[in-house]
DNA sequence: TGTACTAATGACCGCACGGTAACTAAGATG
DNA sequence: CATCTTAGTTACCGTGCGGTCATTAGTACA
C-alpha cells in the first residue's frame, strides 16, 4: 500500500534510507506481500511492491528463508501477550469474564489479514514454529481452561485424574470455533458478522452453559462414576454472579 | 505410493496403458501430490511420482490449471452426500441423534489428509470452489441446524423472524470446532484423540446443551424479548427421548 | 508376421526464479 | 568543494518451470 505510489509514478530518484528504517519497510512489506500470495511468491514483486529493486533485498537477508523467518518471528513471537495467560489464571473474575475478556483481545491480535493467512500458510508448508505456537496455545489457553471446567462442575482436580484427550479436545472447541470463524473470513473470504465482541460472548455462553454436560459425559464414559443427577442432565455453570 | 516401486527400480520399460486407466492413474497421484506440496508443486515432480514422464501428463491435460480443476472437482463435488441434507432435516429423529450421525459421517468423509490440505490450498489460493463449497455448507447445513435450535429453544420460526447473522454464527460454531479439529490433525500435525465418534458426541451434547442459552441471550439482546425465566437461565434441550 | 495406430518419450524453448558481482550515486565529513 | 562510505542499482548466471514438437515403441488386427 505505501509503496504503491512509488512504483506507479514510474521515474523516482533513489531513496537512500537508513538501514533500520529500510529493514522495518522491507519486512511490514514482506508480511504483508506474503500474507497475500504465500511464501512461493517471487522477490522480484516484492521488491516492485516497496519500489526497489530486488537485488537491494539481499543486503539486508541474505536469503530468502531469512526474509521469511523475519517474518514468522514478526507474526507469532511479537504478538503473544503474557497477560493472557495471567488474565485466564484469575480466579478472582468469574470464568464467563475471564473468557470474554481474553478472547476479545486475543481476536484483536489475530483476527487479521496478515496473521491468519500467514499461520495458515506457514502450517502447510510444515514449518515447525506454527505447530510450537500451537503447543503454546494447548498448554497457556487450551489445558488451563480445561482444569477450569473441571472445577466448575464439581470433577476431580486434574491432580487426581489427570486430563483425558477429549476434555483437551472439548476445551479446543471454543478456541477452534472462533479461528475458524477467523479462518472464513480471511482465508475464504465468506461474510460473518461485524460485531466480534458480540460472537465472542454468545459463544462463550455457549460454551460455559453446554460444556459441564459433555464433561460429565466424558467422566461417566470413561471413569464409571454413577451420573449425579438422572438421565444425566448437567447443571449449568453459574454465570454473572453478582 | 503405488508409482513409488517404479521410480524406484530406475530401468523398467515404458507402460503402455489404457488412456482411462492412465488418466485415473494421474488424477489420484495428482490429488495425492498437491495436497502434499500444493498447487505450486511441479508437474515434473508430480510426474516421477507416476512413473512417467512430465510430457506425458500434457496428452491427458492441456494445462497444469485443467489438471488442478479436475482435482478440485474430484475432491470437493465428488465427496459431497446429498443423504446429508435429508438426514438432518429429517424430524422424526431427535436432533441429537441427528447432528452425531451426520457429522460422523461428515468427518468420515472429510477427515483426510488429502481432502482437507486441498482445501485449505484451494482457499488460500482464492479459487472460487472453495467459496462455494462453503457457502454450500452453510445453506445446506449450517443454517438448517440453526432453524431446527430456534424450534428447540421455543423461539418463533425463522418465517416470522429471519435468522440473525449470530445465530448462523452460533450454528457454526459446532462446524467450525470439528473442521478446525481436521485442520490441527491434518495441516498443522497435532495429536488428537483417536477416537472421532467420541469427540463428536461430546460436541453434540455440548453444542445442544449450551446453545439454547446462547440463542436467548442473543434475542433479548436484539429483539427485546422479555427473558422466559429470571436470570436467563437455559433450559437444556431434551436429549435422547426414549 | 507385417502394419497401422497411438501411448509414451527425448530434446528443446522462453521465461522467471534465487542469488552474485561490478558499478553508481546520495549524503555526511574535512 | 573534494572525498569517502555505503545504500541502491544494472547486468548477469545457473536452474527449473510450464508447455511444444518430432520421434520411439507397445499392441491390436490384417
Amino acid at each position: 500500500m505505501a509503496a504503491e505510489n512509488r512504483s506507479a509514478s514510474s521515474k523516482q530518484k533513489r531513496r537512500r534510507l537508513d538501514p533500520e528504517d529500510r529493514e522495518r519497510e522491507i519486512i511490514d512489506g514482506a508480511v504483508a506481500f506474503f500474507a497475500e500470495v504465500g511464501f512461493d511468491g517471487g522477490l522480484r514483486d516484492l521488491a516492485k511492491r516497496l519500489g526497489i529493486t530486488h537485488q537491494n533485498l539481499f543486503r539486508y537477508f541474505p536469503t530468502k528463508e531469512v526474509l521469511i523467518d523475519r517474518v514468522y518471528e514478526e507474526v507469532y513471537l511479537g504478538r503473544w501477550q503474557v497477560e493472557w495467560e495471567v488474565l485466564l489464571a484469575d480466579r478472582t473474575i468469574a470464568l464467563e469474564q475471564r473468557l470474554m475478556q481474553f478472547y476479545r483481545s486475543y481476536l484483536q491480535a489475530i483476527f487479521r489479514y496478515d496473521w491468519v493467512r500467514i499461520f495458515v500458510f506457514a502450517g502447510l508448508k510444515g514449518v515447525g514454529i506454527t505447530q510450537r505456537y500451537l503447543e503454546l496455545v494447548q498448554a497457556r489457553v487450551v489445558e488451563p481452561l480445561a482444569r477450569e471446567l473441571r472445577a466448575a462442575t464439581g470433577l476431580p482436580d486434574t491432580s487426581e485424574v489427570p486430563l483425558l484427550p477429549e476434555e483437551t479436545e472439548l476445551a479446543w472447541g471454543l478456541h477452534g470455533e472462533l479461528f475458524y470463524l477467523a479462518v472464513r473470513r480471511w482465508v475464504y473470504e465468506m461474510k460473518v458478522p461485524d460485531d466480534l465482541d458480540m460472537v465472542v460472548r454468545v459463544a462463550v455462553v455457549k460454551f460455559l452453559s453446554g460444556a459441564p454436560s459433555a464433561m460429565r459425559l466424558l467422566h461417566e464414559g470413561t471413569l464409571r462414576t454413577p451420573a449425579p443427577q438422572p438421565g444425566r442432565r448437567a447443571r449449568p455453570v453459574r454465570r454473572n454472579p453478582r
